[in-house]
DNA sequence: GTGAAAGCGCTAACAA
DNA sequence: TTGTTAGCGCTTTCAC
């Protein structure tokens, strides 16, 4: 800093100035101080930066898995609002365990971010809200109940009962559950779809069938179903990747869907919308909850706004991998 | 730090000590530290640890699009190698955007990260050699022709070859080529489509469609190629997402893949994969390249090694989207 | 617009 | 094993 202030001819305070765009400096030093910024290859360290200036204008946002589209969505939701209020986006990857996310985190606060964002996130409650005292933090996905955590999320328990409901009114009566295991918003879908069983009468065949967030799972968990004998009309998978998955396990083996089985997944990705793929699937609004849980961030750090929990509407979404049955 | 020092009884120095796990330290003096770190909430500063010790132990990640799972692919690879070389990630997001591309590379440069990786880059190969210039930068699934930049790539040319020679060893020969547009890797892929027609004796059935790295892009492609009358039997698309937007475009409009016209992709990535899609594609080591990328890194930060160009081998993969043509 | 001075929170010798 | 002393590269404040 100091060689391109003399190398510009002013002096360094000025040099900071222009580094950070003020507005009262004259076109000509500004010019003269870009120039020998330049020429010298200078670039201001951002860390010593925020060092001084006490604050990162830095928000943190951590993805629960890449390899899932959904994520991907949220995550363009959350930098067109960060760009719009000048905020910068660091990005860190849970890969879907919660010790990365927790180390993520670690990173996150040291590095002093000013706000964070998780989405789909493992960590326990109690960790979540541990940070949450340290730095507002806003979750997408997975609800928090009575905590200092802000949430944005569809209410998961209604769209599992859409889910099931849309089957039964198909004419389907044995009905399983691919489980998301230990993924957010895996609980919510199973109680869901659990009491819309109840409710329908369909007790007796209810049936959950462990799983994961993964195409892997949903592929494992019919290959474990058929294994065990036991053949339902339709299957409610936990996430579209896992609904996939047991597509593509189902036609392996010869059976057709829907002509057999019916399959609906949930969260309407890029995957399920493919003419091709055609998945039934439960919808959530990707972009606007993106978008709305960086609006609710930023407004609590340059407001001063409360973190609340903001629940949006899913909704069916009817393709090709749902259908009559058959011969009941 | 001060305040913990006091706490525990100590000086400062051993707090920072224990901060950084140095082995230097009595076991009654780090859990003292430790203790009293906790109880006063104290968590250290990276920017101002960074700052003093001159090194950040970070590489930076650039992603040229958190939708397409190849990336995901990659950056499993990376992390992976990060860890165990105890190195920290931190990732970006391009946006199949150059502009993107460019401030995420200079919040990296400002950030002082040891090195970095770039994935699908699209900034021009001046830009990158600028920024090799003043940091490591290994490239993947990008070739950069004499320069500072190292990196990790199949040879497209080679492997748009294997896929146009095996749509013509079907009997195939009115093969067009949906573009990659600007995207890292198209200029080869699309010099390879027309070299193996050229090789083949189809010079004149070349034909080659605007596209982009999407899937909207693949499927406004066809919609464009027949809106103008134009019917291949083949299309060869310039990666996985594009070829599944083809093909979901094509049986929108009521043709059958492969029956009236066979596709193939490239990359092979997870999608290409599943069952229910089973597109024959060229495949590309995802892991390795990404691991392999890390490694190259790492032995240049370490062992002060020269980054180079390494080139792994494509290979075709047939699935169920490409057939013996029905009446040549 | 300038220059000086005082940090930001930490690490890195070096000495004790 | 512990304490001391300089910075790291920047922002901020304030008087000029």
């Amino acid at each position: 800093m100091d060689d391109v202030a003399i190398a510009a001819g002013v002096s360094r305070a000025l040099v900071s100035l222009v580094m950070r765009d003020s507005p009262r400096v004259s076109a000509a030093s500004r010019v003269a101080v870009l120039d020998a910024a330049t020429r010298l290859g200078y670039r201001p360290n951002l860390m010593a930066r925020n060092l001084a200036a006490r604050c990162t204008n830095t928000i943190g946002l951590l993805l629960n898995d890449l390899h899932n589209p959904w994520y991907a969505d949220i995550a363009d939701g959350i930098h067109s609002a960060a760009d719009a209020n000048g905020y910068q986006v660091i990005l860190a990857s849970g890969r879907r365990s919660a010790a990365f996310e927790s180390r993520a985190i670690d990173t996150f606060l040291a590095s002093r971010v000013d706000g964070i964002i998780v989405t789909g996130c493992r960590l326990p409650a109690r960790r979540l809200t541990a940070v949450a005292a340290e730095v507002p933090v806003v979750s997408v996905g997975r609800t928090m109940r009575a905590s200092l955590v802000g949430t944005v999320c569809t209410d998961d328990a209604v769209g599992a009962r859409l889910a099931v409901r849309h089957l039964h009114s198909l004419g389907h009566r044995r009905i399983a559950h691919i489980d998301g295991g230990v993924g957010a918003g895996s609980a919510p879908r199973r109680a869901g779809y659990v009491a819309a069983m109840r409710e329908l009468g369909l007790t007796d065949a209810t049936r959950v069938l462990a799983g994961d967030f993964t195409e892997q799972a949903g592929a494992a968990a019919v290959a474990h179903m058929l294994r065990g004998g036991h053949a339902p009309t339709a299957i409610f998978a936990a996430n579209d990747l896992s609904a996939i998955g047991a597509i593509d396990e189902l036609e392996r083996r010869g059976l057709d869907v829907p002509g057999n089985v019916s399959v609906i997944g949930y969260d309407n990705t890029a995957l399920a919308a493919l003419n091709h793929i055609g998945l039934s699937t439960i919808d959530q609004p990707r972009l606007s909850m993106g978008g709305a849980a960086a609006a609710m961030l930023f407004a609590a750090l340059n407001e001063s706004l409360d973190l609340h929990n903001v629940s949006m509407a899913p909704h069916l979404v009817v393709r090709a991998t749902t259908a009559t049955i058959a011969a009941p």
